[in-house]
DNA sequence: TGCGAACCGTACCGTACGGTACTGAATGGG
DNA sequence: CCCATTCAGTACCGTACGGTACGGTTCGCA
């Protein structure tokens, strides 16, 4: 995974060390493998070789160390929003097959399934801080690839709709339904993948029933 | 909320005393007020006046009381299948409006919500054992009810699908989206529950649109 | 009345965690 | 060469939890 370039790609203007980006890395595995009750703070500084002071220097406490995992995890998903080159039916369906996979791919990731139980486990108490920075770096950004790609569809003539957020909001339920639940409940993930593509073309088509401009 | 008779109700052929549905239920409080992280075993006896020794002579220990707890609550939902009254397109509607709207209210609930964040707070452990349990008598109820009305529409000649899964799926995820996830996170679900009556008419248009007979 | 079962309330134990304090080794700059 | 800073490693403290054990009380029953 690259973790060294992607690390030093996150940091850039975050006022974090390479080093304690190394460390939430380091949380964040530890997390993924064991969920909230494996990440400790002696855990953490076992696993990344630092001491427990030094976590507490850096993050302050362990809901800063929390937060600054997901800030850091964000940070490194980038989402390009290319093309914009001439649509056409085919193009827009292309693109839009390819993004409802990317979302797919990215709600099946082992890290984000981790950090969306990490905020939902932490969600009850707190005012769901950390709910609001998922939703806001994380669902912010993919919906944003969205947006311009409906509105480029519309603009092109190739979809018909007034409310921009309702018709993504079709789109994101024909191609996620209830499958982001069921990975967050513990539904193996490991089969699920195959049938990613199959679903995301059926999705699409949907899509383009209710929104598309020509049947 | 008249919890004496749905308790009793809850306890019909489950081996469960009214005392220990009783204690279930200041459980269930203590869960949806404070999260996973306020049910204490200490907590619980407190809150219910019963003693910790009797907590683990009834439920074996704190996971068997967590399962007991997701078992006492699907027990007490009782979805009604009713109706199968002769089906035109404007009832088949009427009737599909009224499953979106109730599966919003459903997912919507407090109780619904600290369920499933605790199950999925604990899904990355032990196998997911309460996550299986919610989805097998939470969801399969739902989506029993959903399955026998589109079933019926399809023998009436008003829907058309192959796969009553897809359908279902499809008609799932426009009615939910991302909603549930954005509750589960913490978004308050106070001023979106206004929403829910023509939220769920868009999407079963849309889903007729996709599945209906006559456009 | 005597007995046993169920059970509440509480005290107790071992453990594990969050957070703090201390020590000693690097490192780097004057 | 000296001093300041940083940090790893560890020991430590208070707390809170899961789970167990025990005394006292109520209730049903013979």
């Amino acid at each position: 995974m690259q973790s060294v370039a992607a690390t030093r790609e996150a940091n850039a203007g975050s006022g974090l060390t390479e080093r304690q980006g190394v460390v939430l890395e380091e949380a964040l595995r530890l997390l993924v493998d064991g969920g909230e009750k494996a990440l400790t703070t002696a855990g953490v500084a076992r696993a990344a070789n630092c001491s427990k002071e030094s976590l507490y220097k850096w993050f302050g406490d362990r809901d800063g160390l929390l937060s600054a995992m997901i800030g850091f995890q964000a940070s490194k998903v980038r989402t390009q929003d290319p093309a914009a080159d001439a649509l056409n039916a085919e193009s827009l369906r292309r693109h839009l097959v390819v993004f409802a996979k990317d979302l797919l791919e990215v709600l099946a990731g082992d890290v984000s399934l981790a950090l969306n139980r990490l905020a939902i486990g932490q969600a009850s108490r707190e005012g769901s801080k950390l709910g609001h920075m998922l939703q806001e770096r994380g669902r912010r950004q993919i919906g944003r690839r969205a947006a311009a790609l409906l509105e480029a569809g519309r603009k092109a003539g190739l979809l018909a709709f007034d409310d921009a957020d309702e018709a993504y909001g079709a789109l994101y339920g024909l191609v996620v339904s209830d499958w982001h639940l069921k990975m967050l409940l513990g539904e193996e993930a490991g089969e699920m993948k195959k049938g990613f593509g199959r679903k995301a073309e059926q999705a699409v088509n949907a899509f383009l029933t209710l929104y598309g401009t020509k049947g």
